[in-house]
DNA sequence: CCTACATGCTCTAGCGACTAGAGGATCAAG
DNA sequence: CTTGATCCTCTAGTCGCTAGAGCATGTAGG
């Protein structure tokens, strides 16, 4: 029917390495593909396109759980919608945490740069900066 | 001399697991600090500051070899701070780029909970978005 | 003074998400 | 027919912790 290919040509379309080709389908993010004559791996296009869906997702932030549950409800596709909508919205929820913390992350070592930059005083301060002032974000977590 | 408090006490002043100041021990980000008749460690001022500093670092994203080479330089203030300049905009820019594929993230994720938000598709499109479109991020690392 | 119980110690093992290497089989090209 | 790339399985290592076992101390109440 439809060609298959071996682990290296689906390491090559899809970014993503050998070993964590065969880690994804020990960990059940990806079933596990028919094998050759010879015991060897051999993927179809569903498996290639599942596989950009999983590198994508952990490129963008989400963890191999949230991955597997996305995956199992796409599987099928009746109940899901909303179950994914839920998934998705935490997710984003997370990600505009991150984005907050990177932003004053980013002002406070603007600030060590910039005030360590002029280079005479002796002792640097971005040790004391570090130590001292980053209460802000405190309980963040 | 000066006051010094046991491993629990540093703890909660620092808001670091017990186990964790071990291991920053262990792992050479804080010196070995004395110790009691009946072998516990007893932490001075000092080394909580250090504690203090560790975490925020830790908090803000710093790498544990990027935090000791920081408390290494600072640890030696001469010929430091042209380094710790180097150090820090080094990360500056790794945080740049972590806002900029997290916000991209972002908005990917929007559009998929706005796009499945209308629910009565019986076809989600959560998979179809991250495994086609997320492309824009490819080459970014 | 004795008993609880909290806190400390060391040591080992586990987590997630890979990554690297050994040692061997098989394939495709010259 | 040999060379070199690719594949297989398996084990062990990475980072930054975290949890637990099993034991030794410290502190407070009765």
């Amino acid at each position: 029917m439809s060609r298959t290919v071996p682990i290296g040509t689906v390491s090559r379309e899809t970014g993503i390495k050998v070993p964590t080709i065969r880690y994804y389908e020990e960990v059940g993010l990806l079933p596990s593909p028919v094998r050759t004559d010879s015991n060897r791996r051999s993927y179809d296009a569903a498996a290639v396109q599942r596989l950009r869906f999983i590198r994508h997702a952990r490129e963008l932030g989400f963890e191999v759980e949230a991955i597997r549950q996305l995956l199992t409800l796409s599987d099928q596709p009746d109940r899901s919608c909303a179950e994914v909508d839920v998934i998705a919205r935490s997710h984003l929820a997370e990600i505009d945490e991150k984005i907050a913390r990177l932003t004053a992350l980013r002002s406070e070592v603007q600030r060590m740069v910039d005030e360590g930059a002029h280079g005479r005083v002796a002792e640097c301060r971005v040790i004391e900066v570090l130590g001292d002032h980053a209460t802000c974000l405190h309980e963040t977590h």
